[in-house]
DNA sequence: TCATTATCCCCTCTATAAAGGGAAAAATTA
DNA sequence: TAATTTTTCCCTTTATAGAGGGGATAATGA
């Protein structure tokens, strides 16, 4: 990730006008979690920051040099 | 994430002429998590996926609404 | 075909993520 | 400035991720 997650869940928690239990609420987790998401003290399991990711619109894409071809191949595989 | 994270991993990993074994020794974790991660039946902390995706070159990203905003607010974060 | 390698799928044990509670500190707002 | 809201940071308990071992099955290839 380029960017601190810390900081893409606070900026995106904010322009929502949600407050930390506001969004583990939404989001199905515990207040603690949030807090410490946004402030790197957690090793979170992925499950739950997808939970969190996903009510604030915010999707999780990939980068790397055989992107390409994977999406080839997925195509490929549909049929 | 708009592709199965199994299917992404697999594929790399593949690509990389790695097996399971040598993957997660890279990574510094257990066997049984690349199996599971592969085979959708493990949730994954992050710290975990992230140590692997490193071996496999792959990065993380985020797409959202707001993001254009969050980049520029980045950007004047620094000064 | 036989041997080798890789994957799958059990198992137990340990470490720790996460929930939930509570209360002080900090920030907002009236 | 006082009141309210939000955040920070303790705590304990519970659930489960993950390590490591082992063995059966499947795939690869000599």
């Amino acid at each position: 990730m380029r960017y601190k997650l810390s900081d893409i869940i606070l900026f995106h928690r904010k322009r929502s006008g949600l407050t930390q239990l506001e969004l583990a609420e939404l989001a199905g987790v515990g207040k603690n979690l949030v807090y410490g998401l946004e402030n790197d003290q957690e090793s979170i399991r992925l499950e739950n920051l997808l939970k969190i990711l996903w009510v604030l619109n915010i999707e999780l894409d990939f980068q790397s040099p055989l992107k390409e071809a994977f999406l080839k191949e997925q195509v490929n595989a549909d049929r």
